[in-house]
DNA sequence: CAGTGGTCTAGACCACTGA
DNA sequence: CAGTGGTCTAGACCACTGA
């Protein structure tokens, strides 16, 4: 049974290919779709869902009248998978927890632009707390939440689960930003790690909104060791 | 000059919206081609590129028979930039500088499972070097090179470009895939950074490929602080 | 076996834009 | 203004697979 790959799809990864391996540069020109026609004895509508294809994923650039050359090398961006804490700490075979530190309901302080940008002139929640693999400490997590966005979340119970967890089943973002860094354990939570404070930790701040809505902003911050990212780019 | 859409691109946005918004939930059977059609009093090729584009972003599922469905929430992956270290510290305004530590030619370590899955039998460039933005260290590398890969950097002069510009520029990857953690600094270079030992630092590690062959390995530290990853998800 | 999506054709009209 | 890509039509044959 050897699967016959659709025509456009032997025709995009013929291209694609050439591309790849620098047979063909960015700026060259490839022949038209007239010409394409006649080199794979197909009609139009096939090179162009070809060729239509590899424009949409950057690798070549068209313009009526110029035609269609290979496109600059891309910028270098990569997947990145964010997993879920409870997913991964389960993918990994070991129990995950969330110990819940505090919780508050309040309005933003004025002085924090980042409070303010979420919540505006409404309450929001304010939950920290701990994340737990095999009941080793693996992250601390500070997390806001616009209440005006998510007033159902005040009610929530996060002994039972996880705050991003809640979100993620209740009301899914459609846009996030994450910011990865480095930081030193801070004096508050660097006991909760079993950290010295100023022990290197992996820092990722988030910012999720639903459409316009701003939804909320966590910071975790992960023992050093205890939680990589991987980010790829290129061929399974 | 309203710019009028084409039709399938309006379809595609309006299911697409329908989605995200969650009028349209994971497991909801989106209507047959033959139905949408008519809805839209167009050709079936026209419906089938919006849903064919909404199935290849991941958002619909669509099977013979079955139907079309709306897709499971996707794994959480996002789009990572990992700009070129020249390139970031220009955008910034500031001077950027590479200063090359020591270079060497060897064989792979037979002890070290990096270098022999890099190298394999063959030899390997091993370069070390730092990062400034406007004189102040900013990141440590640690590079090794296939030369089998890449025999012409051995001739590189690294005192006038950085070992990943000029890799860029010479064989760029057409796969990678990075590790991004925290670590200490680590003895043997924290003094180049102006560091303490055990201060915090961001980890990138970086393997690439072109096609089949292995490119580089690098290890990336650097100062917390002066490295931030922004990963998005979502419209721009 | 009937409904669904996957693919392909041979044509058409048009907007854009570089020679 | 002529060549190019963007879009769309009305049809066709087929593979798949759940009722």
């Amino acid at each position: 049974m050897t699967r016959i790959p659709a025509l456009h799809d032997r025709i995009r990864t013929e291209i694609e290919g050439q591309i790849l391996s620098g047979r063909l540069k960015p700026g060259d020109r490839l022949p038209s779709e007239l010409e394409l026609m006649a080199v794979y004895q197909c009609s139009r509508m096939t090179v162009s869902k070809a060729l239509s294809a590899l424009s949409g994923a950057g690798l070549l650039q068209r313009r009526k009248r110029a035609g269609t050359v290979v496109a600059p090398r891309p910028a270098e961006t990569m997947v990145l998978d964010i997993p879920d804490l409870a997913v991964e700490v389960a993918r990994r075979g070991q129990a995950y927890r969330f110990r819940l530190i505090d919780r508050e309901v309040r309005a933003a302080h004025a002085d924090d632009p980042r409070e303010v940008g979420l919540a505006g002139a409404g309450q929001l929640l304010f939950v920290r707390g701990v994340h737990y693999a095999d009941e080793v400490p693996m992250a601390f997590e500070e997390r806001r939440i616009s209440l005006e966005a998510v007033p159902e979340i005040a009610a929530a119970d996060f002994s039972v689960e996880a705050p991003g967890s809640w979100l993620l089943r209740h009301i899914p973002w459609t846009e996030a930003e994450n910011r990865i860094g480095a930081v030193g354990a801070h004096e508050a939570w660097a006991s909760l790690l079993n950290l010295a404070p100023g022990a290197p930790c992996l820092s990722i701040e988030r910012r999720t909104w639903r459409g316009e809505a701003r939804i909320t902003l966590v910071r975790q911050t992960f023992v050093a060791g205890a939680f990589e990212l991987v980010a790829r780019f290129g061929a399974a």
